[in-house]
DNA sequence: TCTATGATCGTA
DNA sequence: ACGATCATAGAG
């Protein structure tokens, strides 16, 4: 971590320590995210994202993922081989890919595996912990329910102000936007617990959520 | 709560 | 043309 970054982190963990931001919210390795992308889809379930806007924060509990591995999955961008669009996926891992879908809605991926070997992980639901004040601002449409918050892609993009420009920023150093431990101990194992489902489709290879979850997107695989 | 449908535009 | 989607409408 730069000094830069760290001095901008614990500046802002010390604004919010006072607001009951836990200190052990540390940013992932590049280790976690230079292996395999299936690995990596299923040990992101209650990892934290966070994104960091001027003095404030916004957090959300990672509730479902899926894995898009490289050149064999015929549902990865990479899967036709590497364009101006898909780069970041043939790059190393921890970076995050975000692109443009359906004409409204970006998308925030980790990439996977190491450089040269395309690989990402899509992140589908986040469950609000912090900034939920913000996140609400951020939706273009009111949205009543908290649980409609961020319970899909592009939701959770537009929550925490994701967009094309942070496509490439390093998740493991970025002042903008990390993945960090899981919020609280509590949560730290359910990607290992039961309490996680699986899917898998011919065309989606694989997705994970944490089940009975209220914030997991309700779209089907 | 669920299924079906139209909007919308960057990308190949 | 086609989507790693969303919001809405209408039925159960």
């Amino acid at each position: 971590m730069s000094i830069r970054l760290l001095k901008m982190a614990s500046t802002s963990l010390a604004t919010s320590e006072s607001r009951g931001i836990p200190r052990e919210l540390v940013p992932l390795s590049r280790n976690f995210y230079e292996r395999d992308t299936v690995s990596v889809a299923r040990e992101l379930i209650g990892k934290s994202v966070v994104r960091l806007i001027g003095d404030s924060i916004l957090v959300g509990r990672i509730v479902e993922t899926e894995a898009y591995a490289g050149s064999r999955d015929p549902a990865s961008h990479a899967f036709r081989g590497r364009t101006a669009r898909n780069a970041v996926m043939f790059s190393r891992g921890g970076l995050a890919y975000v692109y443009f879908v359906y004409g409204s809605s970006f998308c925030l991926n980790a990439t996977c595996e190491r450089e040269g070997k395309p690989g990402a992980v899509l992140i589908r639901a986040l469950e609000p912990i912090y900034g939920i004040r913000e996140m609400r601002a951020n939706r273009k449409l009111k949205v009543e329910s908290l649980r409609d918050l961020s319970n899909g892609p592009g939701k959770l993009s537009q929550a925490l102000r994701i967009t094309k420009r942070l496509d490439g920023v390093d998740l493991t150093q970025s002042g903008e936007l990390m993945v960090c431990g899981s919020w609280d101990s509590a949560c730290f194992e359910i990607a290992s617990s039961p309490r996680v489902g699986v899917t898998r489709g011919q065309r989606r290879k694989w997705r994970y959520f944490v089940l009975g979850n209220p914030f997991v997107s309700k779209r089907n695989a």
